[in-house]
RNA sequence: GGGCUCUUAGCUCAGCUGGAUAGAGCACCUCCCUUCUAAGGAGGCGGUCUCAGGUUCGAAUCCUGAAGGGCUCACCA
């Protein structure tokens, strides 16, 4: 039983004993700073039940705490603020509790319960990934890791989207204007080379309209019956019908653009335990568009196609499949959801990640799921998170306007660099000690920026501000990280004893550190729970903040005497192995020095 | 037009299931490196929590309405 409990406990008897009433629940916030006491009990709620003065009911329940619960050591009432002082020694068995568990905070999955399988990335493989595919990563990645912290087994997947119109205009491109470039001829990032030619088309394409509005056609005709597009056309339904030059055209630019894909995720520091392509499921849904239409759950019009009536559950009739018999976003979409589960039985839920332009999307996806009758249905979240938009508006990568992942990452690690160098702490390190730091310091920025938001919220991102190094930061909370290191390194002696309230007292700094500490695994069960590495993120900001002050406030290694010494030398460690666990499940490194 | 969503300091964001005088960072202004790393610390300036009603002992938080922004409502993905 944690204090909170206890002290619900002794709360509700002390008013059984005293008012007669069987009080429900009893509300506990953090004591404010400015008053005494380290939590505080919430008279107000009770009066609905108990009659009286607040402040005399909250000196009889402080009264009653005194007398009857260990921990509790004194109170003050301030209006309806019953705030009560805990006694050294809680704190003490606290830490030594925890002191010595290396994964403090984390819960190990158990054996009998299901699954998560969390889904993130998933881009197209006509251009390379920008702005908008790291916020996705970073947010798939770290709340996969926060649900394993939680105590849950995860697999992370994407799916690839791999075929379609998109696909084959940077093709078509690539082999009207290409002059048989490759990665290899050019020194291209794969993946960038197949973006080059997804704007080529995107050119040549406004051209043709031009002239085909020029020689008298209307826009709408010339958009339609451009040739470059209708090639392109052509293209995806040779691709289709398992056109061999098509097909080998197809395999080896999407080769090219994993490649650089998987360079990105490495750098990126993203990984996945196993994927799916869009070409291998989108033929999939079809079998349970029969299944439904002969369970009812789906109608066939007249002219072939199939649809989903969802009026009664508040929203609109969703086609599943078109006339001609294929199939459609969301048809590919049923059957993915329906293989993974196939594919991973032990798999209770999905997680998608995917923007909150979708949110409809991912209604009728999992009430159509549900309507199909699957158990795990009720289990899908979808992670919406908002956009990541520049202060021009919205990125378009065929006009240019993206900001590219690789580009921004590199543009982080030489930020951190020339920070590094002008500060110049960094003697003794070689050169490729000094990169990997650049790259840790740099990606710590970067990631920190954009998991501090609650992903629901829309970011701005202006590349001409540069991603701050200082205040609310990945780099200020690894910087104390290395400062703790340090300190590590000179306790050169024995410090693995555990204290006791007889052995010293705690410095209100010491306290409030201890505090903080207390709440990682809650935040972390909490973070899970909401999807939101945010909440890690701003935890660990409170929890270095609190360090940092303590820091500048006493002396560790100069403390005056042995057993202050040690505490705060074990103090300090766990602060410095929390900020560690935090960030590992945010997906940020921390370095050594700094 | 229907649905969803957002609006907190000059800027970027916290604010847990309603609770004490709404908190941080950046920017601006003062201080603090002979002491464990100053990417730091201590303090100051800065707010009609978009607006109007309502519920409540108590509302940034819940409800209704309005204004402004975003997304969405395809036989696109």
């Amino acid at each position: 039983m944690n204090l909170q409990e206890t002290l619900s406990n002794q709360v509700k008897q002390a008013v059984l004993s005293t008012f007669n009433i069987q009080l429900e629940s009893v509300e506990f916030q953090a004591t404010r700073k400015e008053f005494a006491g380290d939590i505080t009990v919430v008279i107000f709620p009770m009066l609905r039940f108990v009659k009286g003065n607040p402040v005399q009911i909250g000196e009889t329940i402080g009264n009653y705490l005194v007398e009857n619960v260990d921990e509790v050591k004194a109170y003050n009432v301030v209006k309806g603020f019953l705030n009560v002082e805990i006694k050294d020694t809680y704190y003490f068995d606290f830490f030594n509790s925890i002191k010595d568990e290396e994964t403090y905070g984390f819960v190990s999955p158990k054996a009998d319960e299901k699954a998560i399988m969390v889904e993130y990335s998933s881009p197209n493989t006509n251009k390379p990934l920008h702005l908008g595919h790291v916020r996705n990563n970073l947010l798939g990645y770290s709340v996969a890791e926060i649900l394993k912290a939680s105590g849950k087994k995860v697999y992370k997947t994407q799916i690839i989207n791999d075929r379609g119109i998109h696909i084959c205009k940077s093709m078509l491109a690539w082999k009207r204007f290409g002059n048989n470039e490759t990665p290899e001829s050019t020194g291209l990032k794969g993946d960038k080379l197949v973006g080059n030619y997804y704007v080529k088309f995107d050119q040549e394409y406004k051209k043709e309209i031009e002239a085909l509005i020029a020689s008298g056609k209307t826009e709408d005709e010339a958009k339609k019956n451009a040739p470059l597009l209708l090639e392109a056309q052509s293209m995806l339904q040779k691709w289709e019908s398992g056109d061999e030059d098509v097909v080998s055209l197809w395999k080896m630019m999407n080769g090219w653009v994993y490649e650089g894909f998987n360079e990105t995720y490495k750098n990126l520091g993203v990984d996945f335990d196993t994927l799916y392509y869009e070409s291998d499921t989108y033929l999939l849904g079809k079998e349970f568009v029969a299944e439904g239409l002969k369970s009812g759950v789906f109608e066939k019009e007249a002219d072939g196609s199939v649809w989903c009536d969802l009026t009664e559950d508040g929203l609109d009739r969703k086609i599943v499949q078109r006339s001609d018999g294929t199939a459609v976003y969301i048809t590919q979409d049923i059957g993915t959801a329906i293989q993974r589960i196939k594919d991973f039985p032990d798999v209770g839920g999905m997680v998608y990640t995917v923007g909150n332009e979708q949110d409809y999307h991912f209604q009728v996806l999992f009430l159509i799921l549900k309507k199909l009758g699957f158990e795990w249905a009720k289990n899908l979240y979808h992670l919406s998170y908002g956009m990541v938009d520049l202060p021009s508006g919205k990125m378009k990568s065929r006009e240019g306007t993206v900001v590219d992942a690789d580009d921004l990452i590199d543009e982080m690690a030489s930020t951190a660099a020339e920070i590094s160098e002008e500060l110049g702490k960094l003697d003794g390190y070689t050169k490729e000690e000094k990169e990997a730091l650049y790259k840790t310091i740099g990606l710590g920025a970067l990631k920190y920026y954009i998991l501090k938001v609650d992903p629901k919220k829309r970011i701005l991102f202006d590349p001409k501000e540069s991603i701050d190094f200082q205040g609310n930061t990945g780099p200020f909370i690894q910087y104390t990280y290395a400062r703790i290191q340090a300190i590590l390194r000179k306790a050169d002696f024995d410090y693995s004893v555990n204290l006791s309230s007889v052995d010293k007292s705690l410095h209100e700094k010491e306290k409030e550190l201890l505090k903080q500490l207390e709440l990682f695994p809650e935040v972390i069960q909490n973070a899970a729970m909401q999807h939101s590495p945010a909440l890690v993120a701003n935890y660990t900001y409170d929890l270095v903040k609190e360090f940092n002050s303590f820091y500048q406030n006493v002396s560790i290694l100069g403390a005056d005497n042995e057993n202050e010494k040690i505490f705060r030398v074990q103090l300090s460690k766990k602060v410095a192995q929390t900020i560690k666990n935090a960030f590992h499940v945010l997906g940020i490194q921390v370095p050594e020095r700094m």
